[in-house]
DNA sequence: ACATTATAGCGAATCGTTTCAATAAAACAA
DNA sequence: TTGTTTTATTGAAACGATTCGCTATAATGT
């Protein structure tokens, strides 16, 4: 193994050789140590000229290795292929890039065994903080247990954890609710049906008590022949299949509604099928009102009214959390979890309209 | 600094001591080295157990600044917000996390500064390979000599480079086109009108290759009043408004079309779009197809009928293209570059229609 | 002229692992 | 019995960077 002959990593002591200096100077002047002020500033340059020349990056490895910092995130997904990740992700990449930070991405796959080896994978990197985006199902109790175990600063986003020990960032479905219910009101419709998440899902809840909480501030009347649930399902592509098919099942109850409330956009994608499917015009026979804003419901024809997420800002939120407990911790602070609950705006486009006949 | 009392990373050397043998031994069992056949299975028993009760992680920075090796790579996508995207990491992850790999994923955001500094913080990591996401425009010489210097494995998906030095994976895009036009040509469409993709773009061209491919080997004949050229943009998401203005643009010209190409799906969202305000019914006043299959297209009503490309394979493939450049470096091959060429599938889905008066 | 302080740089220890070479006891062969 | 091999374990030297403490010269104060 004649390894030397292409000596490929170029170190620290290279340098200090090509420069004239010792390899702690070297490492002073690149790194401007506290020390680096009483060097003087041509041997500053000469230093780092051979730096330059040489190409050398410093290893992060030995660098991380004494110092116990080594600037990584862990970024915990569990279905990246589901549209509302992604604008999280946008958030918390560009958060963590400002605060010169770099991301590990694991994708769980909605499997439990999945996440658990890349959570000891990560463990194994010592990230510093691990941001879990939990946009569907499950994550129970004693994964919990295994992010305790390695003291790491973690934050979830998208679920509000029973044990409060580990900080969130939701959005607040209960109000998101609200304000659709309300906006299709103010359209004049009354007969409104809903096709009602999953009941596994913390969001479904929140956002059906948005509902029910508007419609005893009106005295709108909740029909239950126009009340559907959503299966618990694991698979978030499925979402807008299933979408068709309680749409579809509405349909056959014969119970006029004027509009529709899908819990999510991809639900709503499918209600919108299944009218277009029953010859129901949207907007013009019915209305329909999604929830999350993913990128496809503003390409729509017509394009979704819906409740949007503030799914950059939510990312953001979490690197805010999880980097003021990194530098916590480096301090030798404790610092409790904390709980950020966003709010959630309407946005008003195509698939919404008042109801005919009506002025609103 | 009392730091003993909170004393957080568990070492090698505790579970040394706490099982009674070196520090060798520990690391010789836990890592199942070849001089483990002369380890006695209660030695190993005994060293486990304490690795276990200890909650011992070996910490991989000490690792790595050994073995040279840290089972990472780095994934630099261009814009993660693109839809394109998404399909492909979930490739790249899959086939990553079967090889046991970890990805430190970087989004340039489509900026060339942001490029090279995540580059440069990614060799700092020593990162093993490094897949770059080229979904959209440029992509210059010179951040290639970035990457050489590094000597690093690199492999490109969705361009090929000019110099094929570095690794690629492409789709067949002229095929592709070649397949939409002949299915729109199969149906019947004669006029068609066509949405083509900004210059800059090297798909833009060999779809176009494609169709002026299948032009002369039937004899259809492309009517230049009804060829519209996207400009030159750098965001994606702007593609459907652009696809929409272009399509309006070609109604105004008052040229009859019976069918359109659209450059990609975005394009053909933005197609759609126009149609409908212009009152033309799809796919029964005109037919739309797309390129690509991002994951809306199938969610749209009317489904898109376009040109899936394989998405998961493509990353699946890139990856394969690393791993094998990284065990050839590992063992001191060398190993070429390697350009892969996948095929594109016609996917039929419901906005495509024969043209009304004629049988298909 | 001498003590003090600021300036400039270096040596060596350290971080947690792996691995080579060495040791030593047991097992075996002659 | 002696010599060789196998089995079992370990000390010490890396890997590449940071940092504390030390030296040594130069500048300053008195």
């Amino acid at each position: 193994m004649k390894r030397d002959a292409n000596k490929t990593t170029v170190t620290i002591r290279d340098v200090a050789k090509m420069s004239g200096f010792s390899a702690s100077t070297v490492s002073i002047v690149l790194n401007n140590a506290p020390l680096a002020r009483y060097i003087p500033p041509q041997t500053k340059a000469r230093i780092q000229k051979a730096a330059k020349t040489l190409g050398y990056y410093p290893n992060v490895f030995a660098k991380s290795l004494r110092s116990k910092r080594n600037h990584t995130v862990g970024v915990m997904v569990f279905d990246i292929t589901d549209p509302y990740c992604t604008p999280i992700l946008r958030g918390i990449e560009n958060s963590l890039y400002q605060a010169s930070y770099l991301q590990i991405l694991a994708d769980a796959h909605n499997e439990r065994g999945r996440f658990e080896r890349y959570l000891e994978m990560l463990l194994e990197r010592r990230i510093e903080g691990l941001i879990v985006l939990a946009n569907w199902l499950y994550l129970d109790i004693n994964l919990l247990a295994d992010i305790e175990r390695g003291k790491i600063p973690t934050v979830i986003i998208g679920r509000e954890l029973e044990s409060d020990a580990t900080s969130s960032v939701i959005v607040d479905d209960e109000a998101g609710a609200y304000s659709a219910l309300s906006h299709l009101y103010g359209l004049g419709h009354r007969k409104i049906a809903f096709v009602r998440g999953p009941k596994a899902l913390s969001s479904s809840k929140a956002r059906w008590r948005g509902v029910q909480r508007f419609a005893k501030d009106t005295g709108l009347e909740l029909d239950a022949r126009l009340i559907a649930d959503l299966p618990d399902q694991l698979n978030p592509n499925v979402g807008v299949d299933d979408g068709f098919r309680m749409t579809e099942e509405l349909l056959k109850r014969k119970r006029p509604f004027t509009a529709l409330m899908a819990y999510d956009d991809m639900t709503a994608f499918g209600a919108l099928r299944a009218l277009a499917k029953a010859g129901i015009k949207v907007p013009g026979n019915c209305s329909v009102v999604g929830f999350d804003d993913i990128n496809p419901s503003q390409l729509f024809v017509p394009a979704l009214s819906t409740v949007r997420q503030p799914m950059e800002a939510m990312g953001a939120a979490a690197v805010v959390i999880v980097n003021d407990a990194i530098t916590a911790a480096a301090e030798n602070r404790s610092s409790g979890a904390i709980h950020r609950k966003l709010a959630a705006e309407l946005v008003v486009r195509e698939s919404t309209r008042a109801v005919p006949g009506k002025s609103s």
